[in-house]
RNA sequence: UGGGGUGUCGCCAAGCGGUAAGGCAUUGGACUCUGACUCCAACAUCCGUAGGUUCGAAUCCUACCACCCCAGCCA
């Protein structure tokens, strides 16, 4: 296997171990647990646990870690699938391990009664929770601990015989109940629970513990390098234990733990996820204002912008937490290249071009970045509708677009001049009064009228209104870490943003009507937009993904 | 008071004893039929703190400080 020039501790510790020969080749895996919806976080360590076995040459198996039936459905585990595909990763192999490994595993923990590193305990929960100590004092054995290996094995047999409810036995490891870390004073590894799985069924009333079966499953799939979050560092002596003690062959698997991925102002972990998608605060897992797999889809980001913030942001071992400006500028890098062109008109004030009686065609380059994206038609005619926000009566300095007696580029189509404004009986504006330079086509202009500003428009002839869906952060500005003020106590609603979905309407040129889901558009000067999936045939929603940026200041 | 980690620009992050990469953000300016994109420029005499070793340290040593994780029959 080649060794690469390293672009992180990770790729430097694999070299390392490719070096010296503690393992041959990189085979990564990830292993979702079936409960909940993937948010940016668990993208992450999706991104590294791919790109890296890529890079040696190696390859990752997709793994539902389903040993847990109480917490687990197999619907979770379908939008895995869509979801990775999405992002556009192959696994080399689909794999549940309830039904891959639970009987290896079974065997493995026999064998381990015998060695006598295993025992049955028949303490209660309480009772092994409490004699386990605390962290600054060690624990005390359990009465069971030094039972025969043939009473222990007995029972073992009849735990998985269903012969023991649940709570009534477990089995633990024998390893030190002084232990200074808390994961080795002698962990359950296999606990009662008669509940349907989603995928065995009832075939097993026994299940392994995570600390028991992630080493195994990893060893027995021939993963090399397991990447997980740093929350596992204390796990690791234990991974450890148990691949000694049970796998005893060579190259086993290593654990290597990186710093998980936190947004600014972004709440992540299901178990809050959950909570405001149950509390209704939002329309559910793949609202665009959750940064889920499917939420952040459906707002418009792309799986290519996704990975390329992940990896710019990088991986280490320190905590982190990153503005959302750096995922916005992948984001928004990526749309640039891609998104459709068109003109939509927010908030629209009515043009009257007093000097042009019949309409005419005009040609919209539908990316200027892609040369093979094309054009589309629009139209310019009397009666157009511009955004309120680019005229003004009273202009700031350095405003370039429509004044009083002013003249400003039509996008695609002529220069106009501003001759008059025309107010109604509450002396708000009614509509602008205007000519067009009819020597001043797009295009074909030799007039050598020099025009600093550029505005988009819309005919009120080729128009069409549209739902927009604005969104802003789903929590107060100053809460920078949502889930944090969560576990401190605060209520959801002390710190959701009040309005952070608005839903107006805006004048869309009739090029869009041919939008479908998920298509992204940037509407010109504005921002990049998509079709949401709530739209109907007389209701197009387009969801502000994210606003174009504005170096504009009125002040100056 | 135990164990495991981490501390380099506002935020990420290179750096691995030879005198602080890069990206985001920000600020100027150029360009522009998107005030977008692009381009150009500015942006840490300093690397948690204090000592020490060395011709030379962010990189080695010592002490201290701060923050994160661990007491599920969750993963």
């Amino acid at each position: 296997m080649k060794i690469i020039e390293p672009s992180n501790f990770i790729e430097e510790e694999i070299n390392k171990d490719l070096e010296n020969g503690k393992a041959k080749e990189v085979i990564t895996r990830f292993p979702p647990e079936p409960s909940g919806y993937w948010h940016i976080g668990h993208c992450k360590a999706i991104t590294f646990n791919f790109e890296i076995a890529k890079k040696y040459g190696g390859y990752t198996y997709l793994r539902m870690d389903d040993t847990n039936p109480t917490k687990e459905d197999g619907d979770f585990a379908d939008s895995y699938l869509a979801d990775l595909k999405w992002l556009g990763y192959q696994p080399k192999k689909l794999i549940y391990a309830s039904e891959a490994y639970f009987e290896d595993m079974y065997h493995f923990a026999e064998n381990l009664i015998k060695s006598g590193d295993a025992y049955i305990d028949e303490q209660s929960q309480e009772e092994v929770s409490k004699s386990r100590g605390t962290l600054t004092t060690p624990g005390t054995e359990s009465p069971y601990r030094n039972r025969p290996v043939e009473e222990s094995l007995q029972i073992f047999r009849d735990m998985r015989a269903g012969k023991y409810d649940d709570g009534q036995v477990v089995l633990r490891a024998k390893i030190d109940m002084a232990h200074p870390n808390m994961n080795m004073r002698d962990p359950v590894i296999y606990r009662v629970q008669k509940v349907k799985h989603y995928r065995t069924g009832n075939k097993w009333c026994i299940y392994p513990m995570y600390d028991f079966a992630h080493p195994l499953e990893d060893a027995l799939e021939g993963v090399t390098f397991s990447l997980c979050d740093m929350s596992f560092e204390d796990h690791r002596p234990l991974y450890n234990w148990v691949l000694e003690k049970c796998w005893k062959k060579p190259y086993p698997p290593r654990q290597i733990e990186f710093a998980r991925l936190n947004l600014e102002n972004v709440l992540l972990g299901k178990r809050f996820l959950r909570r405001v998608v149950n509390e209704k605060k939002v329309m559910g897992w793949d609202d665009p204002r959750l940064f889920t797999l499917v939420g952040m889809r459906r707002r418009g980001f792309t799986a290519k912008g996704i990975k390329d913030f992940i990896l710019s942001a990088g991986v280490t071992k320190a905590d982190a937490t990153v503005p959302q400006s750096a995922l916005n500028f992948h984001i928004r890098n990526d749309l640039n290249n891609i998104a459709t062109r068109a003109m939509v008109v927010l908030d629209p004030l009515k043009v009257v071009i007093t000097n042009l009686d019949k309409s005419e065609e005009i040609e919209i380059e539908n990316n200027p970045n892609d040369e093979n994206a094309g054009s589309h038609k629009s139209l310019f005619s009397r009666e157009i509708f511009i955004e309120k926000e680019d005229f003004s009566l009273n202009p700031p300095p350095k405003y370039n677009r429509l004044v009083e007696g002013g003249i400003v580029r039509l996008k695609g189509a002529y220069i106009i001049r501003c001759d008059k404004v025309v107010f109604n009986e509450n002396g708000e504006i009614d509509h602008l009064e205007c000519e067009y330079l009819p020597e001043t086509k797009s295009g074909q202009d030799n007039s050598g009228i020099k025009c600093k500003g550029t505005i988009h428009f819309v005919s009120a002839e080729n128009y069409f209104p549209v739902t927009i869906r604005e969104f802003k952060n789903l929590f107060k500005e100053e809460i920078t870490d949502p889930t944090k003020a969560l576990i401190e106590g605060a209520s959801l609603d002390d710190i959701l943003e009040p309005n952070s979905l608005v839903n107006r309407t805006a004048y869309a040129e009739n090029f869009l009507k041919t939008a479908k889901v998920e298509d992204r558009f940037q509407f010109m000067r504005k921002g990049y937009y998509c079709l949401d999936k709530d739209s109907t045939a007389d209701n197009l929603i387009f969801n502000l993904t994210i606003n174009l940026k504005d170096s504009f200041k009125p002040t100056k």
